[in-house]
DNA sequence: GTCTATATTTTGATAGAC
DNA sequence: GTCTATCAAAATATAGAC
């Protein structure tokens, strides 16, 4: 609660709090050792059960902060305004920017994803339906436009953001078995994912646009 | 190694192999408790030891065999010929359907990207590689043909397999919080997942080939 | 707010009989 | 192939001084 911030990384709770978030996205929740995160925010062990109940408190607080981020970032994008296509360029870019930005987002969500949510707690989920529920109204501006298709909401969700996730969160084990994999795969552009996300995700918006439905129908159709 | 199969799982092999999945994805390789596999096993935890080195080497067999599985599957479609968007849409369906015939492998998938492949081996990538140069070859033949434009294969894959493996893996949890998530997220029909993918990436594919590039680009310029 | 020392439990793995 | 018994290390958490 002090405000003075320290040259290497701020108060002793600021620094657990970046430790705990490196150790958890790179080990999970059962990897992860409270000696460990101790050790890398240059803490006593006691100071980490002096700011958090448990290990399980401190990985809840992370999570919650960085979906609270996440979720404050695409409803700027929503009340920012602008053409609806436009807006899921926006959502998609801020994900993306969110995930550059708390580089342990990834694969904390990709690691609670598999484990059912059992570290989460309501208010982590309410953050999380925050942003399908902005996405959903970005959608439904478009459809009233008439430049959307109806389209599931979670689906579009779905599409945007895993590979977004799996990009970012990817990075490591792509460096760690370069020697295995094609070149382009080892470190595409992040610009050059997000510009595919976009384009997949329009496409499929426009494509079942009723405007422009003929069309692209047809064009699926072909052989 | 004995041919005789059991009524409730075969060989205590089969069954430990086939337990160690399931809590490895449930729990990640950390969280995965010997005593809890060997307990759902039905076999004494020295058999574990027996039948293989360590935990490490349990785990890594299960994800060499499910890689191996669908870089067969894949393979199989390419294998299979027909036109490359049809290749396109088959291959995506063959990851889907790999996804359901061994539904532990999303998740597991999932927490080893996240861990960075710290515990997998050369043998397991480079099954993981096959499905890659799968999908170049089908990329390959559709810009052969003109059908498809040039695009950086590993981002389409990211494409496709990312939202399947999140959506395979996202049950467990979108079950525990249904009581806070809209109902059309709780349980999407697989085939809308999969119908959704593959219009997503063959926009993106026939979007960038040469005949169809100048409507589709003009639409995407369009504010 | 910060530290040392330690209690208590759990865990991966093995020895060795059958 | 299967089991019992057990070890040695590691882990979460706390007590209590400063």
């Amino acid at each position: 609660m002090v405000s003075r911030s320290r040259p290497a990384g701020g108060t002793s709770r600021e620094r657990l709090l970046a430790a705990a978030a490196a150790e958890f996205a790179a080990r999970g929740f059962d990897g992860a050792k409270v000696d460990r995160i101790a050790a890398r925010a240059r803490i006593n062990k006691a100071m980490l059960y002096y700011h958090f109940q448990s290990k399980a408190a401190l990985y809840r607080e992370i999570l919650r902060q960085m979906f609270g981020t996440i979720a404050a970032a695409v409803t700027a994008v929503h009340a920012g305004g602008g053409t609806a296509d436009d807006q899921i360029r926006r959502f998609i870019d801020a994900i993306a920017r969110a995930a550059e930005a708390s580089p342990h987002f990834p694969a904390m969500w990709l690691r609670e994803i598999a484990e059912g949510g059992r570290h989460l707690d309501d208010s982590i989920v309410v953050e999380m339906r925050r942003v399908l529920e902005t996405l959903g109204a970005i959608l439904h501006d478009g459809q009233r436009a008439g430049i959307f298709g109806a389209v599931n909401p979670f689906v579009t969700q779905i599409g945007i953001v895993a590979p977004l996730m799996f990009f970012s969160a990817s990075g490591p084990i792509r460096e760690r078995f370069r020697h295995l994999i094609p070149a382009q795969a080892v470190a595409p552009k992040r610009e050059h994912v997000v510009a595919h996300v976009q384009a997949t995700t329009l496409a499929a918006l426009t494509s079942r646009a009723p405007e422009a439905g003929g069309r692209q129908a047809a064009r699926r159709q072909r052989s």
